[in-house]
DNA sequence: ATTTATACGCACCAAATGGAGAGTGTAGGA
DNA sequence: TCCTACACTCTCCATTTGGTGCGTATAAAT
């Protein structure tokens, strides 16, 4: 059953090189800008702020969900260096510190607009496409087995 | 030039608990969505098969980067088990695999778009932001020392 | 006198992530 | 006959990530 010769459409790509488009100097900077936003609780973060426009410490963590304060400092410190959130310390006590959106995180976070309304639209196809792979996965393993 | 005294502005915003916008169900699987999404190589790798349509594991490689093999295989089945993309293999010798996105992984692409623009407009705003948050850092610093 | 509230910092530990390098199977070319 | 191409898989190892629990300062409330 196992199909050797060589089909001409598949031996044409065969040396054809990747074909670039942009400018790898601007493709590492993008690349890097990407490595430090494309983090799971920046992006919670990122909603949270969006959505609420200023919160506190505790707050946020409570808006965000299942987050260790460890991260939620953590992270908001890095988004703080990045520029995309402002911190505001109230010197009194108990301690009070409030976090709201730059104008430059509330247009990345309208940036990630389109993301959170398409896992919305799409996360019952998601499920259905996983349900199909293990479907598929199963009958594979089932074969295998009556080899 | 402590300021202990309570602000009433501030006190009133004390006990006011985290404002709710969304179902908490809804909230669950987008974050559960986002969670699997908002992964540094799945990006990248949407951004490469988004740009360029359909490619080899090895171009596929070096059309995203500095990936490892181990990482792109990895990926690639995580998000071919999310029906994100799709996996072609041609049963020849030396092996041949096509990857290409699946409507859904086109979508997806699609709504990243914005944030691959966003990057585009605004790295040069965050490096101007990380530099302001070092210079501010080292004037604490300062003054922390001559205390 | 004791507790509470707040926004952390720090130390320790487990788990996940990710890279480097070697191995694999086989047809066709040097 | 040996080498190369391709798309992996596997093992070993270092780094990173992330959680838990404890400590802290201090005014107000109990």
């Amino acid at each position: 059953m196992r199909k050797a010769s060589p089909d001409p459409q598949i031996e044409a790509r065969r040396r054809e090189p990747v074909p670039e488009t942009v400018d790898p100097a601007i493709e590492a900077l993008v690349h890097d800008v990407i490595g430090k936003v494309a983090d799971k609780w920046t992006m919670l973060i990122l909603e949270a702020l969006h959505d609420h426009g200023t919160l506190r410490f505790t707050q946020l963590g409570k808006a965000v969900g299942r987050i260790s304060q460890k991260m939620l400092t953590q992270t908001l410190r890095q988004m703080e260096k990045d520029g995309l959130v402002r911190r505001t310390v109230h010197p009194v006590i108990p301690p009070h510190v409030d976090y709201t959106l730059t104008p430059l995180g509330e247009s990345l976070g309208a940036a990630f607009c389109g993301v959170w309304i398409w896992a919305e639209t799409h996360h019952a196809e998601i499920q259905r496409a996983r349900a199909s792979f293990a479907e598929r996965e199963a009958a594979t393993s089932r074969l295998m087995a009556s080899d």
